[in-house]
DNA sequence: CTAAAATATCGATGGGTTTCGATATATCAA
DNA sequence: TTGATATATCGAAACCCATCGATATTTTAG
């Protein structure tokens, strides 16, 4: 998948999104689940809305089960992006801040 | 200086400002320095606008030189909020990607 | 002091985006 | 098959933002 740093920075830069992203670090919950733990301030539609952006950034990855559809941040692809970042616009820290190839070293 | 992922999301999510970022890597650039380098694409009041963004987010330095202000990409700034955003968004690559206290060394 | 140069600011316009309610679609349960 | 549940999609309203031309501000040169 072709990283463009563009497209990554406008899928963050939302203060909804981003509270969705830190719900779905390290777990997967449906979209109900989710619109439950925004504490009524966006509805099922907006969630839905949202998800569907950072699915096409690549920042979260989608499992049907039955009826519903469970949602997990793409931690691996954020970093990715972190590091394109990084080595385009901040080179006198790309050594120092990422080792080379350690992003590639994962499996899933 | 406290740091805000959506804020430094916001700033980056614009192809413009991503562009003038890339010009001022390394490199301290005037206002119309920066206009030249466009390629006729955006105009002077355009570009002050958006270094003006990106200064309030702290992603450039300014120096004041006669009638003239020069910019420069804050590298520092740009690395420590990649590694914000990692360690909020991704902690099961954090310790792997950012090495603990690489970012403080620096002295300017 | 005046003119010119460099940059910032202002007001308007157009395009994009967030959010919502309503509705469509898909799937399960009975 | 029917009703209920989960999610996606649609259309509209409100809002934000990029861009521009015009103008103000600041500073230097003469």
């Amino acid at each position: 998948m072709e990283i463009d740093p563009v497209v990554f920075a406008k899928a963050i830069a939302d203060d909804t999104r981003q509270e969705i992203m830190k719900h779905l670090c390290c777990v997967w919950l449906s979209v109900n689940d989710v619109v439950g733990l925004m504490n009524g301030r966006v509805n099922q539609p907006t969630v839905s809305h949202h998800l569907k952006k950072l699915e096409e950034a690549g920042l979260v990855e989608v499992r049907q089960k039955g009826r519903q559809r469970f949602y997990s941040l793409n931690q691996r692809h954020l970093t990715v992006c972190c590091g394109v970042l990084i080595r385009n616009f901040a080179p006198d820290y790309a050594e120092r801040v990422i080792p080379t190839g350690s992003i590639e070293v994962r499996s899933d």
